[in-house]
Parts: structure tokens; sequence; C-alpha cells
DNA sequence: CGCATTGTTCTACACTCTGTAGAAGTCAAA
DNA sequence: TTTGACTTCTACAGAGTGTAGAACAATGCG
């Protein structure tokens, strides 16, 4: 389980942006001004969105296990679970594992590797 | 672009797995043998569909770019776009890229990835 | 050639997921 | 206790997916 959907993934941006918990109140905020200043690009918003849409959209992701929530001050303040990183890495293992022949994945994954990324992976492997 | 309805992915798996073309109704049949005999497990059908239904999967796997048919023969066969490995690479390339920071998402997917799996990388790694 | 058979496309519907938010309920401070 | 901030409940519309009947096309047989 995992696919997100436009708004949602925009909440996580913004809670792995700022690594603070956040309210349902700063993200409404964010969300209107994110990507605010560009004629439409590839950003999403910049649309006043009701409170109650964003508490809606934090409580799927609650669910989801992507997002918790201090329920004890009172404005519930929202952070994402883990960090975009580790959350990325995850997925890119659950899509590795997707397919019976995982070696063979990771040849074409491989393949078609930056350079850097491919120092980077070098790196990583030598001192394992 | 991604995500697979159940259905759509069983069908994927189909053809990926036998890499000859197939028409709609070979594969209903394999659909409904599939994971025969499981009790229930984590395989998915084991029920007769109708053909048409294998054709809207098919028809919108098309869509997505996901299958061909060749047209030609008058039952269409249809075939995967691309191998199972290359798809799940592609993939896993999206992932990653869907990080700002795809050095450090990298990082974390080596972090976790099993021995055998290093070895192969270092191999890979090695020759490039 | 006309018809039966086999196959394809169109249309449709129910269900889930997502975006979106009003209405109703809760809590704390003045 | 009333009010204002905040949360939860409920709702709905639109997309995506599973599922398939109805209608349309082609192809071989008599």
């Amino acid at each position: 389980m995992a696919s997100l959907g436009e708004l949602e993934r925009a909440v996580m941006d913004l809670l792995w942006a700022g690594h603070e918990p956040a309210t349902a109140n700063t993200l409404r905020d964010r969300l209107a001004t994110t990507t605010e200043a560009n004629g439409d690009a590839a950003g999403h918003e910049g649309k006043e969105l009701a409170v109650t849409t964003v508490l809606t959209v934090l409580s799927r992701l609650e669910k989801k296990g992507l997002v918790e929530r201090e329920r004890g001050t009172r404005p519930h303040r929202y952070q994402a679970v883990s960090s975009r990183e580790d959350h990325t890495a995850e997925l890119m293992h659950e899509v590795l594992g997707s397919a019976p022949d995982r070696e063979a994945v990771l040849a074409r994954f491989i393949g078609s590797v930056t350079d850097t990324e491919a120092e980077t992976l070098r790196k990583l492997l030598g001192h394992i």
C-alpha cells in the first residue's frame, strides 16, 4: 500500500521539508503559498483550502501510517513517521520486491543510473 | 503514472511470465487457473472472468503504454511492451527521482539490501 | 451469398480512493 | 457559561478499477 494523491503528496512534502511537527492551520497556509509566484510550472497549489480539507488528508495519511500526531497539545501537531529518504528507499525496496528476479531488476536499474550515483553506490558498497 | 489494479497486475504478470503474445481468451483461462488449488494464500483468482472483462483490462493497459497488441491476427494478440525487469527498474528510478536528495535515498536503499544483492551490485558497478 | 460463430468495441454500473468542505461536536479560556 | 478555536463526522463529486452485457464486425461453413 503506497500511492498518494496529489494533495496528500503535497502535504507530505511540507511535513518532510520543515522537520518540525506542524498544525493543520500551518500546513494550510503553507499549501497556499507553496510555489506561489509560479506561472504554473510543475508546482501544485496556490489555493486557499479549508482547514477541514487538510485535516481530512492528514487523517488519511495517518491511517496509511505515513503521519502521526501529538494528540496532547490542543492544536494537534502532525509529523511524518519516517524521513522522506527512508520512505523513498522503502518504496524502492517494495518495487524491487515486486519482481521475482530481483537481481535482474538491479542489473537494469544500475544500467541507467547517473555517473555520480554510480560513484555514490560504489562508495557505499565499499565499506559494507 | 504507474500504479496498477489487482487484476491489471495479474494480467501483466501473465504476460510477463509466458513471453509469447497471448489472446484475451488464453489469458482468461490462465487467470482462472493461476494459483489454482490455493486455499486462499497470497494468490489472486481462481474465478472465471468474462472475456470482455479481460479485454477491458487489456485496453486499459494498452492505454497506459504497458501492453501492445497485434491487430492483424483475428484474435488480437497482446504482449507486454517491456520486460518485467525493465519495467520494474524504470519504476524504481521513478521512485528514486521523486525525492530531491537522490544520493541520500540511495544510501538508505543500499543500507537495507541483502548480502547477495550487495554482491550483485558490486559486480555490476565494477565493470562500468 | 447468408448465416452462425467467434471476436471486438461500446456502454454501464458498482466500489474505492481522493479532493473538498459544511455541520456538528468538544475543549479551554475569559 | 458562553465563545472561539479546534476536531470529528458526514457528504459529495470525480477518477480509477473490476466486472460484464449489448451491440457491432469479421470469418468460415453450408
